[in-house]
DNA sequence: GTCGGTCTATACGCTCGGCGTATGCACGAC
DNA sequence: GTCGTGCATACGCCGAGCGTATAGACCGAC
């Protein structure tokens, strides 16, 4: 039993799109008799008869309306990886895993399209530590701890302080700004993936109970109703403000590093740019 | 230049998954050397490299790890195509273009599912003149008119009232129910594709203006802004229901039929028992 | 009905793409 | 150095897939 093939797809949707099996083998560019063999040999392989052959027009059945449909994607699909693979830097996606760039984002992304209208920038958020490097999912990352992955570089573009997240009702919201040891009889929600919060930031005799998370939105809705207190980043309080959270500095937490990470033995073309822009936006602002 | 191929998506994930060429070899059936030479050929193909070698390890490289998560995607699209063609028949996907059943859309979802566990049935909108049918979307539709192509086969399951539907604040939505008549000064909108409501309904010497739409929600916003209105089947009110649109019966329109809708050369294995437990559904409530 | 045109399926022979075996080469362990 | 491990390349073979040619089905014209 053999697999099935691109060869036999792209077959397949010729003969749909032409709409008789010569017009597609010419559109192929092979014999009427190849397409002829292909198709039968995707019927056979699926053990499905795609379409309707009469001598006058040739029409899918229900299976074969559904197995083009399919198709079509599976297709587009592989546009999409040929594309992936060789333009590659027509794009890049900057990954997050949290939070961006906070108050930064919008000025990165307009003075970014002002200089580089060439290469079209998206900002995605992965929730994983590499914020979606490892996983393809971008080109340079956002992220808020050195990576332990060798594959990948880092470098600090800048510093943000540490808030503390707070259900808007809790009585630690009424003060303009708290102390570490306020939150020590707190449980502390913690992201140990990808956060930047973690019990060291306390000293050993006197850390908070922690709860894993490994979602925003749920350290969000836990927080606001008052299961725990977070404490993160201040672009955290940028990028999601919410009714029912606060958020506070946090006076004696040392501020978080921002770094921006790449791929060490390929970095993106734009990456310098990218940096040198960070830095900027980061040193002047 | 030739074609990428399934082979060599599927020998670049299996190297990856497997950690060398020679457990891939072996995955996958064959030999190491064909490994090598069908990952270099995709490698050529796509004019770049994909994968580290090192006598230790095999890492991919940035372009390789996105080309590599959208390969699976491919992989993953293709063996959904297997299974649509193959199974087709342990899932059953009813298509209806604005509004389905109404108020019997539960009681049927619930009774389908008592009786035939083991074919699950999902209702998908589609907004196209066989609501899906045609387009491989669904194996069975609910219409409101009989269908043109010849391809599909209707059968009448039940009349449905039809209603106006009017800005909450048009001084006719103060009425309980309406003539055709008093429609004709305002602008009806229609989508000509897949609605129930035409001029046609009107005498042709005092007919409504009228204006094209191609959505149920493109129609909900115009008709809430006071732009038109509609007239449409009673199950619309029952599926859409908005804070500003009311929606009131039009006494002097004939009913609407409800069809169902099939594949006249092979109708879905269910498409008996949808037809008999949704005429039964209309007949007695 | 017959004939001719059109379209798909099948037969036959060939070619070349892809395979396996064998071997070379690079690298790291010891 | 020697050995082990793992990828790349050379060589010969085989069969999948191709094109040409032809059969068969269908339809419209006459």
């Amino acid at each position: 039993m053999h697999d099935i093939e691109l060869r036999q797809l792209r077959c397949l949707v010729a003969i749909v799109d032409e709409g008789t099996f010569t017009d597609a083998a010419i559109a192929l560019g092979v014999s009427q008799a190849a397409v002829s063999r292909t198709l039968a040999a995707l019927e056979r392989a699926l053990g499905v008869r795609l379409l309707r052959r009469t001598s006058r027009e040739v029409t899918p059945t229900a299976a074969g309306v559904r197995v083009v449909a399919q198709a079509r994607r599976v297709l587009a699909d592989v546009s999409d990886l040929v594309r992936e693979a060789t333009s590659g830097h027509t794009r890049l996606r900057v990954g997050y895993a949290w939070s961006a760039l906070g108050r930064h984002t919008v000025a990165f992304q307009r003075r970014w399209s002002a200089a580089h209208h060439d290469t079209d920038l998206h900002l995605v958020r992965v929730n994983s530590p590499s914020a979606g490097l490892a996983e393809g999912a971008c080109d340079l990352a956002v992220v808020r701890r050195p990576l332990d992955d060798r594959r990948f570089e880092t470098a600090i573009v800048g510093l943000e302080r540490r808030l503390c997240a707070l259900a808007a009702d809790d009585p630690l919201a009424r003060r303009r700004s708290l102390r570490l040891a306020d939150l020590a009889d707190r449980v502390l929600l913690v992201d140990r993936r990808t956060g930047t919060a973690s019990p060291d930031l306390w000293p050993a005799d006197a850390r908070p109970a922690t709860e894993d998370i490994h979602d925003v939105d749920d350290w969000l809705t836990l927080i606001a109703a008052g299961r725990g207190v977070g404490v993160t980043a201040e672009s955290t309080a940028y990028q999601y403000p919410r009714p029912g959270i606060g958020y506070r500095p946090v006076r004696d937490a040392e501020p978080v590093a921002v770094r921006l990470a790449w791929w060490r033995d390929d970095p993106h073309p734009a990456f310098q740019a990218v940096l040198e822009l960070l830095t900027e936006l980061y040193r002047t602002g």
